[in-house]
DNA sequence: GTGTGCATGTAAGGAGTTACATGATTGC
DNA sequence: GCAATCATGTAACTCCTTACATGCACAC
């Protein structure tokens, strides 16, 4: 949230559409999330909360005080990490795929193949692309994750080919 | 659930445990989960509970049946996908490590590389040697899917290993 | 003038985890 | 004998999402 804000975002609505383009592949969240949580924040004195109407709709700009920055920068360098969590039941399709006739797998792998390439291209297009116009404004972190992105996703779509090569060759 | 018991894993116990050696990387899962899941599969008539005890010790001995064979396989070939969700704070870090120093940003892509090295490392060496105990017995995917993490983890250790030499250049 | 997007928030529900409760077996 | 593991289940709680509720601004 403190990132977020630091990054740019100043509404909670902006912060979420920020984070729809951006951390969404490791770190999602959604609106009923995002508003108690800048009110939290901004009664804790790590954000300041302002009127920024948009003529007569309602509207506040957060800022990061310097409480803010300092907590961002600690948790950044902290080594306290919740585990990684990963769900996905393409993966967990593939590790049962034994129970599938030799077509079906290869229709699985083939499945898992485009499913790669289709997010390595989305990241490389849609999302870096967003990652780059902040470059200019010296942060260049965004960008290196979306690259870090595409390139795994597209590592991973060359392995499925070469799986897929083998069950074909069979 | 089904995909377990097929693979061997007879019991709840021994289901839970199985998952934590294996799929656990992509679809963790809890007693809590499995014991209702069980009941209900039972219930639903794709498994049937018979009694196993050990001793006097209570257990049960879960098989699937053909009913449940074909919902497994149903479920494998079916299209239809929840959304692959991904959550982890080491990349939420570097995505945001712009607010660091230099040295603290060097420390922090040194930590994820290292970590991506005992990710490897672990699934290599650890995972990979028990789900090749299957692959004895005409069952492969398991396997397949262990090199693929092993593989995939490695590749991002690559990657930010290169990362960590421009950083240190500069 | 109308649909899409901007903007804030709450309430209810679901999915999953941790903690609780209990006890037998097995290996050292 | 004692610790680790096997074994089954329930209750409470937490985190997060979906749905609801409301309304202005701007572009076509």
């Amino acid at each position: 949230m403190l990132g977020m804000v630091q990054l740019g975002a100043r509404s909670g609505y902006a912060i979420k559409k920020a984070a729809d383009a951006s951390t969404r592949f490791f770190w999602s969240t959604s609106l009923a999330q995002v508003y108690p949580e800048l009110a939290r924040l901004a009664e804790g004195g790590l954000l300041i909360r302002r009127n920024d109407p948009n003529g007569s709709r309602e509207r506040y700009a957060y800022e990061v005080t310097e409480d803010g920055a300092e907590a961002l920068r600690a948790w950044l360098i902290s080594t306290h990490e919740a585990p990684t969590q990963f769900r996905d039941e393409g993966v967990l399709r593939l590790f049962l795929a034994d129970a599938l006739t030799p077509e079906d797998q290869l229709a699985l792998v083939r499945r898992l193949r485009r499913r790669a390439h289709a997010a390595s291209t989305h990241m490389r297009e849609e999302i870096l692309p967003l990652a780059e116009v902040l470059h200019a404004n010296d942060t260049r972190y965004p960008a290196l994750v979306a690259r870090l992105g595409a390139d795994t996703y597209a590592y991973a779509e060359q392995w499925l080919a070469q799986l897929e090569s083998e069950l074909e060759t069979q």
